[in-house]
RNA sequence: GGCGGGAUACCGAAGCGGCCAAACGGGGCAGACUGUAAAUCUGUUGGAUUAUUCCUUCGAAGGUUCGAAUCCUUCUCCCGCCA
């Protein structure tokens, strides 16, 4: 029994970058397991968002893990904190949501959270079940708990204030509400991203003020999007989203970096430290290609989401498309109205922008002066060239835009 | 309440009467290379136009000028400092 809880800790403790602290969680594991009482284990979920990429991935994997042990997972929609946005203003991220919008938000969440996440062992809450109902002096009340020094000690605040740079009162609040809503909980583990180990540790205070245990706090690494430098974020564009066509997600992940990779293997697929290693030594020393290795990386990402046969398929395409250079198999189809053509020919400039290949006509031109344009794999670079339409004509523009002509 | 700083293209940031569709960096796109949509290097990056050129863009509205992102007036918004 006792072997069997430490080894659970080492388990949940894997790949954690945070975790206060591995004895409370280990009383509380004992705790559990003696009353027979699952433990209630918080992530919260920002309502505006409703896209699962493969960052949230990294902390689900963890959820499940807790699942897998017979825990809850408290699935927190912080719709109260969404509803209300940024008064301020200064970030634009956070427009005000409307009721509807968090509904079909919170809906969106389930049918993407369940392909991780055990549905029998999850709970979704919404923290304006308790936030609206609050009256302003519950409010101030809950603000006395905090001091301005504990605040300015989270590192983003620190570094701003130090900058002179503007720290709205209502970026003090958040943390706030997000700490209340672990006390309303009773949460017994909250798990996140590093970025949020301070909010994190605020519920642990908050919690003790209002006579509970405290929360174990355990946060994840964040995993660098496409670009390989920022964090995975819907709003930066550099993330591989779990619903995505398998396609695009295998794409996509061969995009990755080849350094990146290895963090995708680790924190994506929980792939074991030794065979990671054993991974990373294969190709240093050669026997294996990095591009192969990505190639298994995207495929089991593919087959995680959708199912073997797609990854096969998305992986053959792949190479067809891009090793061997051939046209896709499928491919838009886009037919001219009669009125663009003129004696059955047609501008690539117009041609492109009518097929969504280009933007705008300047930039059909600079595609086609860069070179990148080919019709019926033909390289064009007269920017003013015609192009007499038949069917089944294939436009290809820059690597991966592909259009056909429809019959 | 007093004083000062600022608002520039997707983002950050120069420019401070004409050579500004606007330096530079990031990002994006394209090309070369590659068993990768990695890395690296190169080019490109408002719109219309075959081109000459024209149109919109430097917080908003007016004004000065042959000519304004650049000067003046008013306005809006943002930020800091002191109280």
């Amino acid at each position: 029994m006792k072997k069997h809880i430490s080894e659970s800790v080492t388990r949940l403790a894997t790949r954690a970058v945070d975790l206060v602290s591995p004895q409370e969680l280990t009383a509380k594991l004992e705790s559990s397991a003696k009353e027979g009482r699952p433990l209630r284990v918080k992530y919260g979920a920002d309502p505006s968002a409703p896209d699962i990429h493969l960052g949230h991935v990294v902390c689900f994997n963890k959820l499940r893990e807790f699942q897998d042990l017979g825990h809850t997972v408290i699935f927190l929609i912080g719709d109260f904190t969404g509803m209300i946005g940024d008064p301020s203003g200064r970030s634009q991220t956070r427009k005000p949501l409307t009721r509807e919008q968090v509904e079909s938000n919170a809906q969106t969440y389930k049918e993407q959270v369940f392909k991780i996440l055990d549905p029998a062992r999850t709970e979704i809450r919404f923290n304006s079940e308790w936030c609206f109902p609050m009256k302003f002096d519950d409010v101030v009340r809950l603000t006395g708990h905090v001091t301005i020094a504990q605040m300015l000690a989270r590192d983003d605040f620190a570094k701003r204030y130090a900058s002179q740079s503007p720290i709205s009162l209502v970026e003090f609040l958040y943390p706030l509400i997000q700490a209340y809503d672990s006390v309303m909980l009773q949460a017994d583990v909250e798990v996140g991203g590093t970025d949020q180990v301070f909010n994190f540790l605020l519920g642990r205070e908050l919690q003790k003020a209002f006579g509970q245990e405290p929360q174990v706090v355990m946060t994840l690494p964040i995993i660098e999007g496409l670009d390989g430098v920022q964090k995975m974020s819907k709003s930066l564009g550099n993330y591989v989203g779990v619903t995505e066509p398998a396609k695009e997600i295998f794409g996509k992940v061969m995009s990755v970096s080849d350094e990146l990779m290895w963090k995708y293997f680790a924190l994506v697929l929980c792939m074991p430290e030794e065979e990671l290693e054993m991974l990373q030594k294969a190709v240093e020393s050669g026997h294996r290609h990095p591009r192969d290795v990505k190639d298994e990386l995207a495929r089991r990402i593919v087959a995680r989401f959708h199912d073997d046969a797609s990854a096969q398929k998305a992986s053959a395409e792949f190479a067809h498309v891009f090793s061997e250079r051939q046209t896709p198999t499928d491919m838009p189809e886009i037919s001219i109205p009669s009125e663009l053509l003129d004696g059955g020919s047609i501008g690539i400039g117009r041609l492109l922008v009518h097929a969504g290949l280009a933007g705008s006509n300047n930039e059909a031109r600079r595609l086609v002066q860069q070179g990148g344009v080919r019709v019926d794999d033909e390289k064009l670079t007269d920017p003013q060239a015609r192009i007499a339409i038949r069917s089944g004509m294939i436009i290809k523009a820059g690597k991966r835009k592909f259009a056909k002509i429809a019959p």
